[in-house]
RNA sequence: GGCCCGUUCGUCUAGGGGUUAGGACGUAGCCCUCUCAAGGCUAAAACACGAGUUCAAUUCUCGUACGGGCUACCA
């Protein structure tokens, strides 16, 4: 239709082999030659060809492309809602290719027409898309539509600056990789948001989903890219840090009833789900995870750290077996009376226990703080935890038992 | 090469002709404390540079530098 209306034109010229990986540069070396030479936009030869002519061509089968064909003189212009008002010279735009010599459309044609039929009223995409949205809106004026609102966002960059791009830095760009290693998506979500906007007149940075909604402007979208901070030589910032801290503060502030079925899937994939968690256990389930949540940035150290409240083989590390068990030779005693004393409450709870460990204590005539450091680690295998009266609590009578008296065999 | 866009603490950002340039993450210190977190308090940390306009520029204008994007018969 637009070749007919001489609105494009077909160009015969044979199609160039361009090689990939060095696009940018071939582009920078042809611009200077064609400058050097005096050529413009518009001096392709098959521009002014006859349709007659082209017709002729075509049906007797030379393979041709299809290009708009953009007016010498003017300049194009649109208002962008983000970038403010964009001007082009016609100059600047090449008479770009529609259709190619395999007859398949090109991405700006591709748009434009999807755009067109699917009535599209607003366009909300990539900086990078901004200049090439000259070319598009040719397009729609060619084919007599017109053109949607234009809204461009700033990019997000790595730390040396270059366009974040799941090519070059690999995972870190890949949402299933935060999925996967246990962000809440609505902290994630959240994170991003304010990457490259900011709501007006609000210094609180967690929103969810409907707040972000209702705050959200076009105005409040920056001009600068973001930069996404992390490094990959440090696994402790495989990711930006505040995404990080901001995972973490979803887990310790969500509320529980909407935090269980996502530590469920992930105990599900750590086979430490069972059934009775949501049936007689509920109770005792959600309660561990209230108290052991505080502390934890991710899903997945619900059944990492999170594991021994939950299960009998878990791992003690080496570290706090040293620092809390092996450095008093006095606790291969203490921890079994502790064990004695605990078997003998009848009822168990963190008041309980937490005052015959006192007592034991005193008796002994060592620190409260020894038996409940060495209480952590016999119970927990970790040095760092809860309050311990509240995980003898979360463990339970019998288990807590059992682990004190077997915590010796550590020492 | 040309065109377009941008530049406030390390990072995300608020602000916008006169401010001690505010907050968040991270970092450091103190408090709290049975450990580690959390929490509270405190600290170090920024207006890229040069001209111009102005009584006054971080803020407005112009240049420079730097960064990014686009410029394909890629998407």
């Amino acid at each position: 239709r637009l070749v007919e209306a001489g609105k494009a034109y077909r160009d015969f010229t044979p199609k160039e082999q361009r090689a990939d990986a060095n696009v940018k540069q071939d582009i920078a070396e042809r611009a200077r030659h064609a400058s050097n030479e005096g050529t413009d936009q518009r001096s392709n030869p098959f521009r002014e060809l006859s349709l007659e002519e082209s017709n002729h061509r075509a049906s007797d089968g030379e393979p041709f492309a299809v290009r708009l064909k953009i007016a010498r003189e003017g300049r194009s212009s649109f208002e962008d809602a983000v970038y403010g008002l964009q001007e082009r010279d016609y100059s600047e735009i090449e008479d770009l290719v529609l259709l190619r010599s395999d007859s398949h459309p090109l991405y700006n044609l591709s748009v434009v027409c999807d755009d067109i039929e699917m009535r599209i009223t607003d366009v909300i995409r990539g900086q990078d898309h901004l200049t090439n949205t000259h070319k598009q809106i040719l397009i729609y004026e060619a084919l007599g539509a017109t053109a949607p609102r234009f809204a461009h966002l700033p990019l997000i960059l790595a730390p040396n600056k270059a366009k974040l791009s799941k090519r070059k830095h690999g995972e870190v760009v890949s949402l299933t990789t935060y999925r996967d290693r246990g962000f809440i998506p609505a902290a994630f979500r959240n994170f991003l948001a304010l990457l490259g906007w900011s709501p007006e007149a609000e210094e609180r940075e967690i929103m969810s989903l409907a707040e972000l909604t209702e705050k959200f402007t076009l105005a409040g979208i920056h001009r600068s890219p973001a930069v996404f901070n992390f490094s990959d030589a440090d696994p402790r910032q495989w990711t930006d840090q505040k995404a990080l801290w901001m995972n973490a503060e979803y887990i310790r502030t969500l509320p529980l009833e909407e935090l269980l079925p996502m530590v469920r899937a992930e105990f599900e994939r750590a086979g430490l789900w069972r059934a009775e968690y949501e049936t007689t256990e509920h109770e005792r389930f959600s309660k561990t995870i209230d108290l052991i949540r505080q502390r934890f940035h991710t899903l997945k150290d619900f059944s990492g750290q999170g594991r021994a409240y939950f299960a009998d083989d878990f791992e003690a590390d080496p570290a706090a077996v040293e620092k809390n068990l092996k450095k008093e030779p006095r606790l291969r005693e203490l921890l079994p009376a502790l064990a004695e004393r605990l078997e003998k409450l009848e009822t168990f709870d963190a008041a309980t226990s937490e005052a015959a460990l006192r007592a034991l204590a005193d008796e002994a005539g060592v620190k409260a703080g020894l038996l409940i450091n060495a209480s952590r680690t016999a119970l927990t295998g970790q040095a760092v935890g809860p309050s311990m009266f509240e995980v003898f609590d979360a463990i339970g009578q019998s288990r807590s038992v059992t682990r004190l008296r077997d915590a010796v065999r550590l020492i």
